[in-house]
DNA sequence: GAATTAATTGAACGTTCGTTTTATTATCGT
DNA sequence: ACGATAATAAAACGAACGTTCAATTAATTC
């Protein structure tokens, strides 16, 4: 009734972290309990709050590295001097592969932004707006050099972003379609939404590029 | 404490549902309690159990009847013996309209599905799949008959609702941006989506199809 | 090997939850 | 006017919730 051996604190909350993420995921904040997250963990829910102070910590937690991540990742993968269909192209395959790869920690990410509290959530919300702003830049650019064919800029980052985010909701691995094909269907639809003149995209994908046509 | 003077069933049950359609899709379902939602109509937490005798029935009936009602307004607008380019403008039409509208109970029937019992979940996935074949039919014929160059039927489809729900998010009535202008956008952006040829679109709605290219 | 620190248990606290029961009053048909 | 019924209040139920606290043991340090 005290201190298990082999226990490690590192492990432990590694571990906490991962089965708070498909709980919440699966269940919604509100329903997972600190008691059923702790019994996945294989721990008392009073271990818990060694690593987390409160519940929202442990979910504020969780949503601030997934969007730092988010940021990581297009931060590493995003070409600089490149025309704006390269970097949309750019921008949309980093979106769709950390979507599926980070399913369930994108879930908790959008759906449970009701669960954080008012400055939580407006520190959240400045991260997505500042991803989302690199989206709107690309278009922008795209739009001033004559490379593509937007009505409104903001309103189409918004339905790329949320287009492409909605891979999450029906996507499942080992089903009818793989990745790198999924990623290539909405790299295409992507470049039509927008209008993107083919010569500039087919310089950079030729394959793909064809068959937008 | 008992009957109040002016108390009507009818119209407490309606307002019941109103109260509980606005404090979900605010707050959440698990979130809200039944006492909150009482004290929002005015009436003790008993009385609820009057209309509905528990809590996931008030969610249930609320989702269904929303899909319900979406699968109407589809019925009531659908065109018979139109081209795929003019059913499809009417199916985003309809859509953005109908979710604009109703924002707050597209937002439930979204966002509170795993609070379901599994049964009642198969249902409304039911209603929902039925809803989405319909889009998928109107892809295909398109298809078919060359007026639309799509490479996946399924997964532009899911795209194109993903991108037309997600409206609900960011819109906010009396902003920068009124209905018909956000239809008009998107309209034009899923004609580009799906590869639509201009002849075709053009006669339907001259001015948007002009700006599509 | 003793002292210190890290990790965890088990029990408990007060609160809130969905729901039930019983009593009470308004409304309506006759 | 009266009996039936519809609509609600008030109080209570047990269960579950997030969280705290004291006790206890494993690992680490010296």
């Amino acid at each position: 009734m005290a201190r298990t051996t082999g226990s490690d604190g590192e492990r432990t909350e590694a571990a906490v972290r991962e089965a708070a993420v498909n709980l919440i995921a699966r269940y919604g904040y509100e329903a997972m309990s600190m008691r059923r997250l702790a019994a996945e963990v294989g721990v008392q829910a009073a271990a818990l709050y060694r690593y987390f102070p409160t519940k929202e910590d442990l979910l504020f937690t969780l949503m601030r590295e997934h969007m730092e991540g988010l940021r990581e990742a297009w931060e590493h993968v995003r070409p600089t001097d490149a025309d704006p269909a390269e970097q949309l192209a750019a921008y949309v395959r980093n979106h769709i592969a950390f979507h599926i790869e980070r399913r369930h920690a994108t879930h908790v990410s959008n759906m449970e932004l009701r669960s954080l509290s008012p400055d939580r959530l407006t520190q959240i919300l400045k991260q997505r707006t500042a991803y989302e702003k690199e989206l709107r830049a690309i278009l922008r650019e795209g739009a001033d050099t004559g490379s593509f064919s937007i009505e409104d800029t903001g309103l189409t980052a918004m339905a790329l972003i949320q287009m492409m985010t909605g891979v999450i909701v029906w996507f499942r691995p080992g089903e009818r379609l793989s990745v790198p094909e999924v990623t290539a269907t909405y790299l295409s639809m992507t470049m039509r939404l927008v209008g993107a003149r083919m010569d500039t995209y087919s310089a950079a994908r030729p394959l793909d590029a064809q068959r937008t046509l």
